[in-house]
DNA sequence: GTACGATATGAGTGATCGCTCATATTTCCT
DNA sequence: AGGAAATATGAGCGATCACTCATATCGTAC
């Protein structure tokens, strides 16, 4: 089953179309959740006919794949975005906590899709999608804590990389997912296993 | 909507069936993931018929809500036992390693499971079953952190009790998904988080 | 043995939902 | 203008699935 869209848009009619059908997508599944997620719902939201969506997605797992890769790109700009910001700060403390509000950040806009893109994930054969996505968020963060090296010398930060978002993630999921999500303890949490990691045997 | 069990077997045939029920729902959830999880099937698996599911169980969501309580108790089992093995451990270290490998255990032994009940436990309204699992587990993990006390006088037990098992999975699945799987570096790294996120503040 | 509650059966119903297709409309090109 | 390509429509088909109910069998108490 292929994953991929059916056709790319030749017309900005056709691209107002895709991006509406995405769009309804997200905003369903973020405010009635993955249950309420069905071709239908989403095509008459989109203001589109059903008939349209299936011009441009072969079927519903790769309308979840599009929106996967949407957010993928949508966290990665927010990464970055972080990293520039951060550029000139002195402290390694502050240089987590930028990075873990960026990793956030899309959770506390909407944690039922975030969530709900976890989940997909898991499901659906996006291992490239996602390796990739993990490969350049490994990066920039690299890049953020290079400078560090002298306060956590026995970080390697290729494996670094690879542990942080993951732990950010999951920690951030486990505090945003309660009702009512409780997002103040989230960060704390996630800021303190982050230093926490970085720093063991480093002082 | 209930979420309790219909009726309370009363024969031991009724006990049989109960079990089977739920036995066959877990295995599928394990063996195909939540799409493949419906009462037909669940019914055929466990050799009994649909209409015998619907004895004990109003609907499929108190199947559910029946699984994850199951699986809470597993878990906290799985604690405790793990909780006597360390009775005599000196180091820090050590007895955040048990803490580890036992939070890695179901995970491991069923990572769809495990987060098909994850995402569950989010969307049914089983706020009660999930605090009262909770409250257990960060007494047991109170118990085992008491006596290094002087190490890591900052913790609050039922906050990392809720913490310390989505640091570790998020960090298991990071490294278990590679080629070849590096489950040795997966557990080092897992102990080398909680240790950081629990020893922060505190030297 | 017989009566009665507990337990088991599974064909069937109604609703949902992914997806197709025949047809209609719009845009582009010359 | 006019034909072709692109885009849009939505009724409805087929499959799935949660759940019901009329009926049958089993266990137990007397």
């Amino acid at each position: 089953m292929s994953l991929g869209p059916r056709k790319t848009p030749k017309q900005g009619r056709a691209r107002a179309t895709y991006d509406a059908i995405l769009e309804a997508a997200a905003h369903i599944i973020a405010g009635q959740g993955l249950a309420a997620f069905n071709t239908n719902a989403v095509a008459e939201r989109a203001g589109v006919s059903i008939g349209s969506l299936y011009q441009y997605f072969p079927n519903k797992d790769s309308l979840m794949a599009a929106l996967i890769q949407r957010q993928q790109e949508a966290q990665l700009a927010t990464l970055q975005a972080a990293a520039e910001m951060i550029g000139s700060e002195k402290t390694l403390e502050k240089v987590v906590r930028s990075l873990v509000r960026a990793a956030m950040q899309h959770h506390r806009e909407n944690d039922l899709l975030a969530s709900a893109i976890d989940h997909e994930e898991a499901r659906l054969p996006v291992d490239a999608l996602l390796s990739s996505y993990l490969e350049k968020a490994g990066a920039v963060v690299e890049v953020m804590l290079e400078r560090f090296q002298h306060e956590i010398p026995s970080i390697m930060p290729k494996v670094a990389a690879r542990t942080l978002p993951a732990l950010v993630r999951s920690v951030t999921d486990a505090w945003a997912n309660l009702r009512p999500p409780q997002l103040e303890k989230a960060e704390e949490e996630a800021v303190r296993a982050v230093l926490g990691y970085l720093r063991i045997g480093g002082e």
